[in-house]
DNA sequence: TACCCGTCGGCAAACGTTTTCCGCGCGCCG
DNA sequence: CGGCGCGCGGAAAACGTTTGCCGACGGGTA
């Protein structure tokens, strides 16, 4: 068993050519290691955990593949969990982290106060991605607030006058960093306090739509919208298509996320993009700084702060 | 340690009270029992694993949440692994399942081919979902061919006279299938043998749009087209912008598979739209039904096919 | 001849649970 | 007062690996 065993796992103190007949055999008798008894010995898994906010955005798919890749050629793989935007989801997957044993979790978590004490009481390397938490972490974030504050000033630029804001929920820090852009800009134009054209919704399109014909029902509409990701720009599109409002002629957008389908929209969307499939590998390189080191020689918690590139389409023109 | 184990699990042999007593103090210490450990004992994790080829995909992302959705409901957690249409990524995730003991296998394989023996023979159950599989597992799919027929009639009836078809790789089940369906109506409209007018891509939106690129080349160019995914509809969009053809005027278009995007584009594209959340809520049911059921007590493999729905839009009329 | 080193493999502990077996104490009933 | 059933908990086996310790063997060296 013992000479087995280090065969299989390449130790040095067996003869190649022995180690090679362990395989052969191993491959004949369809012996398969059992991962669970091999975790629990090693008190580790070849697993990392994604655990992402909401799935059906294209921002996080590509944040995946860039994870996988880098997790895939040293040997670990990558299993997603969907929180959902839902705190209570995020927490029961957290613990079935813990629990399982993963030996790495990329979070975007729903709210800056996650909380992930009981990973890192366990020295499970965490990094934040997207989303900033309060507690110190590494993280791979954009300049959201720049992003932003370029958006908006494009707008402002374009001849709209009043750029209204649909921003995800308050929890989340992109939301109020995206937020602070937008009020960057208003204020460099000296625009009035722009608090009755501000909106929080939840990242997701029904609330979006729901903020946007609010907004347009209001005393003084906006002309024109920065919304706060490319999930919500839908709930916004069917609000304006309701009112036969064409994006681009009648109103000014732009969205913050780049996904497959935005220059296909009537007048393609002027969006934020943001480096997704970077920001995974770069997730996956700082866990990889972390695995299997010690906790007394841990490095401090990193931030990479990414920049977005605005890019300029149709529907933040004024025909 | 007996008791506690059996308080920890809710077994009837011990005092409600005390069971309490056990659940605070487990909380005040920050026990939190060994889930590898456990899975070893057990022989089994609460844990189900959904393969799926292509994440970007939304129709996969809806297929997720219904899983999940029954899965959180009898305790079991869902995690997501990406195939990304590579047999070799499909294979090491199946094996990571075995060694896993995920007590629960969710795929859409990449190909009818996928060797699934090995989860069979541990007696792990299986569900294909979208793809059919060449085994006899339990199945959740869709009327793919009716669905493409009554698509490419659509079209034939709006007076388009030579729709293409674009569809996936010749090893995928519903490739096959929604290619069957176009066929199926051409013959029934006494078209001419469509050899010319099809064309395999990969699902994905490049090799599409590049299909389509040698389709209008061609000698006897398409009119309109058939095309077997959202993706790939989205590859062809932009070949047809490119060349400043305008889906519903210039060209007509159908797509297999509903997005939330689709709604939005130029013409509003025209779709067969599949029951997403359904087929997730169908295997888990599936699952169910064989998780902690005997070998020899297991039910024949069944086989669901739901039925498709034609959203006819604009890009599939003619001004 | 004696010794050392590299390779090999047997033995056993350890990882943290679950579960079976068993014995104890208590209250209840006949 | 004896027996019984119930709740409780101790002891130990089992799940399938990894790994340290140790002894065996063979070949080269002092």
């Amino acid at each position: 068993m013992a000479t087995v065993s280090r065969a299989l796992n390449n130790q040095a103190t067996v003869d190649t050519e022995l180690a090679e007949r362990v395989r052969v055999a191993a491959a004949e008798l369809g012996y398969r290691r059992n991962g669970v008894a091999r975790s629990l010995r090693l008190q580790r898994t070849d697993v990392w955990a994604l655990i992402i906010s909401d799935i059906a955005n294209p921002f996080f798919t590509a944040v995946a593949r860039g994870l996988e890749d880098v997790a895939q050629e040293q040997g670990y793989s990558v299993v997603l969990c969907n929180s959902d935007e839902d705190p209570a989801k995020e927490a029961r997957y957290l613990d079935v982290a813990v629990r399982e044993q993963v030996s790495g979790v990329v979070l975007s978590p729903n709210e800056v106060s996650s909380d992930i004490s009981h990973l890192q009481r366990l020295g499970v390397p965490v990094v934040a991605i997207d989303r900033p938490l309060r507690e110190p972490v590494d993280s791979v974030l954009v300049r959201s607030a720049a992003g932003a504050e370029e958006a908006t000033t494009h707008l402002l630029q374009q001849g709209w006058r009043r750029p209204a804001c649909i921003t995800g929920p308050e929890s989340a820090g992109t939301a109020v960093q995206r937020l602070t852009g937008y009020r960057r800009a208003m204020a460099a134009h000296s625009r009035r306090s722009p608090k009755n054209l501000v909106r929080y919704a939840d990242y997701r399109a029904d609330r979006a739509g729901l903020a946007a014909a609010d907004l347009l029902d209001g005393r003084y509409p906006p002309d024109s919208f920065f919304v706060a990701n490319s999930e919500m720009a839908l709930g916004v599109l069917e609000e304006l298509r309701h009112r036969r409002l064409v994006p681009g002629r009648d109103v000014g957008l732009v969205a913050f996320d780049d996904a497959p389908w935005t220059q296909f929209t009537e007048r393609p969307l002027t969006v934020v993009a943001q480096p997704a499939y970077e920001m995974g590998v770069l997730a996956g390189r700082l866990l990889l700084d972390r695995i299997g080191v010690p906790l007394d020689a841990q490095p401090a918690a990193r931030t990479r702060r990414l920049r977005t590139e605005l890019v300029v389409r149709g529907s933040s023109l004024r025909d």
